[in-house]
DNA sequence: TCCTCTTTTCGTACGTTGTACCGAAATGAG
DNA sequence: CTCATTTCGGTACAACGTACGAAAAGAGGA
């Protein structure tokens, strides 16, 4: 946008805004779409294309499988020929999840709180179901990149009007992302183990028991034991569906005590 | 419990149970203490060793910087003599995962579930500060090592008997950890980035800011926009303790409901 | 048409990784 | 002393991300 001055880097002492050629390099590659270049031979490839496999790469085998030299294989290309579309690894992976959160079907404005976050928090579930190597990603936090600001202005423009405040709507809304992540992450790794050893659900499932025959110590975790005889730790049918409700209603409770303090 | 047959591993239509090799392996390796040979020739290291070396390698580099050849050399030791003490590198990450939660000072039983949830949350907040390496760990789920189980444990111990049903208890917790675990990812990925990037906090943030000039679209996303000009979005100075007070104020609501209503 | 400039393609190469393999060295048991 | 057992660690291999630079391909200007 603002394209006065030829110099990249400013002096830090400016008061004026400073743009680090890393961290510009990184969020123009995000948000700028890759400008068609006339000149020159013509790419073979599109950026989306590499994009697009790298996502089928690691959708199958995560992200330990998806190396620039599998993702060129599969276009059929020289490894080395991804780096005119994609700076590095770590940039396509940016790209890859920019790519899968566009996917997500988010609620229009103005529908309903509730059923409105049910919808968010489902399309997340669902994208992580496809997607697990998103919760692989080293994600100290997910990148600033287009696609993703929209599923959180959505999840935000959820809960806005509804009575919290700011500050309560925005730690709401995270408390909703995190929940579903981690119960996508358990879920992704019983997934995991159980395909790893090639075993069926039911194998699978005595031989993790074998653990609690040889090892667990009832005198050392009587807490645990008694919740697992009354079946507190059982999945129920839906991992997420009754688990979201309680935490809806939970919400709901402090919705109710925003607005009547009012 | 049962403990006949000294069988290693069973057909699987045995309804006796089952024990895969590598399961097995896996947490025997949690488990059973490595049992001192008094024959051959004398070891120079100990586990407990390897496992600290690491640790201390992966808190201040990260994941990245643990290699085994790494560890050895902070060892004075050849990098292939590691193998003797541990069988890999993912194992090794499973014990310094094991070993880092042993430094939780978990709360007491019967102390109230308020200050004793508390003081769980600022024991976790404060181990992933000590070692932001737990969070990388692919983490699909935490591994069943005996300190880790001691957290979990000591942490449904605080809810079980306060009302809630045992399967709300551990959905309580779980949201209380994943909500401990968000806020520590966004903290520690500003100061990663932050000291990436070389430049002091004030730097960084106005860098930083270069994105909201260039890229942000107010239109786009009005409700962020919005609570980002009402402060929602601003570090309050501990960022846990006023957020972890609301997700409190929120989970007693919903013990007061249970306990009403029995 | 030919030249030139720009852009893509990709083979080669370097450094780093986890770890399989195997011989050498060390040590307690008999 | 002998020997079985264990630790030690060098070498080697496959796989990785990617820097470099030469070759190829195509568009614009002559």
């Amino acid at each position: 946008m603002t394209s006065e001055e030829g110099g990249e880097c400013v002096s830090p002492d400016d008061d004026e805004i400073v743009r680090t050629p890393e961290i510009t390099r990184r969020l123009a590659l995000l948000w700028d779409p890759p400008e068609p270049k006339t000149r020159g031979r013509r790419a073979s490839l599109t950026r989306a294309d590499v994009v697009l496999a790298g996502i089928a790469l690691a959708d199958e085998g995560g992200l330990d499988a998806l190396s620039m030299r599998r993702v060129a294989a599969a276009l059929n290309v020289g490894a080395m020929s991804l780096y005119t579309y994609v700076p590095g690894r770590t940039e396509l992976i940016d790209l890859m999840i920019d790519r899968a959160y566009a996917e997500l079907d988010l609620p229009e404005a103005g529908a309903p709180w509730r059923p409105a976050l049910s919808q968010y928090a489902h399309q997340c579930w669902m994208l992580y179901q496809r997607h697990p190597w998103i919760l692989q990603t080293n994600m100290w936090r997910a990148p600033l990149a287009p696609h993703v600001l929209d599923a959180q202005e959505a999840g935000l423009r959820i809960l806005v009007d509804t009575g919290p405040t700011e500050r309560q709507v925005v730690e709401i809304l995270s408390v909703v992302d995190n929940f579903v992540q981690g119960l996508a992450r358990t879920a992704i790794a019983e997934d995991r183990e159980r395909e790893s050893t090639g075993l069926d659900s039911d194998a699978y499932w005595t031989s993790m028991s074998s653990f609690w025959a040889d090892w667990f110590d009832v005198e050392r975790f009587p807490t645990m034991n008694r919740i697992w005889e009354k079946g507190g730790f059982d999945d129920p049918a839906g991992p997420l569906e009754s688990s979201l409700e309680r935490l809806l209603d939970s919400i709901e409770l402090t919705i109710d005590r925003a607005r009547n303090s009012s």
